[in-house]
RNA sequence: CGGGGUGUGGUGUAACGGCUAACAUGCCUGCUUUGGGAGCAGGUGACUCCGGGUUCGAAUCCCGGCACCCCGACCA
């Protein structure tokens, strides 16, 4: 990609009102613009990051056995009557169209997915089932807040999964908390991202949460010395020890939740009658786990605990290119831009994804640029770099880069792409 | 939803109740420059959030609304 062509540009400025260390620096390099409060465009950038997110996630949910279904926003009010919601779910959106008919806008999708299993699920021998979706969400927040991090609007990705009893739920529960503790790992957040455990609600004694360390958060857990299994903080009174170890010593941080699972068990098939006949034609209600994940948050959370003072700093797992190539012009610059695009060419027919800095402006410029961007790699081909053999080569957050040969470029970029 | 704060060109700021709302940045033209947001010259861009009111006169004071931010509550 040619950043002179890239739609966004970098600002000097963010508006005042951004406090938030996400919100400032994903607005000011260009990966997300707000629209209101809690409601944001993914710009070409941004959505790159979204995207890599979310293949990672599908990958772990498909290795679940999760299968990738895509259900509706717009949901029929009966659905929500039917467990109650409409009238109890503080912050659904409820809207009416003109000839009066109301809709609720998804906020989660219990409602849809159980009418919808309960078409194609009716023996044990459907036992057990997975699906799963990335989809908006709505939530009504009377307060959005921290940029990103707390939107009513908001990509989530959804996993539902259908049992015929609570030992087979219990299973597949810890197969999705490996999935979990894969995903926070492949995305960068593996060391301080918590399994936590949280209230349960009404069907449950827990859920679980998984909560990423940073003071932007707004969640108080406190995590186990010995395992670094959490506790959220509303369930501190009655769990003074860690559940997982019994270890006494735990450290409280701020920490935001990135995902969370639950077992639902039968609180929603019973109002759908979701049930299914075991192998002696007698019938049982489907047993149910869900688990949900926030895309745009976790890419918040990243922003939040990596970025350094000059921007963002990626994971090359989620960045959304692999190389930035900075030209640096000079009085007889026509050879260093044929170098440059040679660099490029050879980098994208490689297979490396590439943003390539060929604008017109000042070497300066470009280095914050790309510093505030936060490519892993930064490339930069000038007069400089060619007299002294090669191209320079430096990581987002190396002090100083090193003189490589453009033959050896991409053996030391695949190694930084694959670690 | 309770409390607090803030609304001025795209962005950041300034302007005692009083001249044509100022400066920087961005953007456009030309020249120049190219290793850490460079320089010169010219230009563009604002019903001062909206609606009322006070006043000879309102960006400025008052009332109402809306939006945004922060604290709290809420968040199966």
């Amino acid at each position: 990609m040619l950043q002179s062509q890239l739609f966004t540009k970098t600002r000097k400025e963010v508006p005042s009102e951004e406090v938030s260390r996400n919100a400032k620096l994903l607005i000011k390099a260009g990966f997300v613009d707000k629209l209101q409060a809690g409601v944001y465009t993914y710009l070409p950038l941004g959505l790159r990051v979204l995207e890599k997110i979310a293949n990672i996630i599908r990958d772990e949910m498909n290795r679940a056995g999760g299968q990738e279904i895509l259900m509706p926003s717009l949901h029929p009010k009966e659905n929500w009557e039917k467990t109650d919601r409409w009238n109890t779910m503080d912050d659904l959106y409820k809207i009416v169209d003109s000839s009066k008919k109301e809709f609720a806008l998804g906020p989660t999708h219990e409602e849809i997915v159980v009418p919808l299993a309960k078409q194609f699920i009716a023996s044990y021998r459907d036992l057990p089932m997975y699906v799963y979706q990335i989809q908006n969400k709505f939530r009504m927040e009377l307060r959005s807040k921290s940029g990103v991090l707390r939107g009513r609007e908001f990509l989530m990705k959804d996993f539902y999964s259908f049992h015929a009893d609570e030992e087979d739920l219990d299973r597949h529960y810890e197969v999705m908390i490996t999935a979990y503790k894969n995903i926070f790992k492949r995305v960068g957040l593996g060391d301080i991202t918590h399994l936590t455990f949280a209230s349960g609600g009404s069907f449950s004694k827990y859920s679980h949460e998984f909560q990423t360390v940073t003071g932007a958060g707004e969640d108080t857990i406190h995590i186990c010395d010995s395992c670094s299994t959490a506790i959220n903080e509303e369930i501190i009174a009655e769990q003074k020890e860690c559940p997982e170890c019994g270890g006494k010593k735990l450290k409280t941080e701020k920490a935001i939740e990135v995902g969370n699972t639950f077992k639902l068990k039968n609180k929603f098939s019973d109002p759908f009658g979701l049930a299914y006949k075991d192998s002696e034609g007698k019938d049982h209600p489907v047993i149910m786990g869900c688990y949900g994940i926030g895309l745009g948050r976790l890419m918040g959370a990243i922003v939040e605990v990596l970025a350094d003072k000059a921007g963002i700093v990626w994971p090359a797992s989620v960045a959304p290119f692999a190389a930035h190539v900075v030209e640096v012009k000079s009085a007889e610059s026509a050879n260093v831009a044929m170098a440059a695009q040679e660099i490029y060419g050879m980098l994208s027919r490689e297979g490396f994804d590439t943003l390539y800095d060929d604008r017109n402006v000042n070497a300066g410029e470009k280095f914050a640029d790309a510093d505030l961007i936060g490519i892993p790699t930064r490339v930069v081909v000038s007069e400089k770099s060619i007299r002294a053999g090669g191209v320079e080569m430096k990581g987002r957050t190396e002090l100083a880069g090193m003189i490589v040969q453009k033959e050896k470029l991409i053996d030391l970029l695949s190694k930084n792409t694959n670690q």
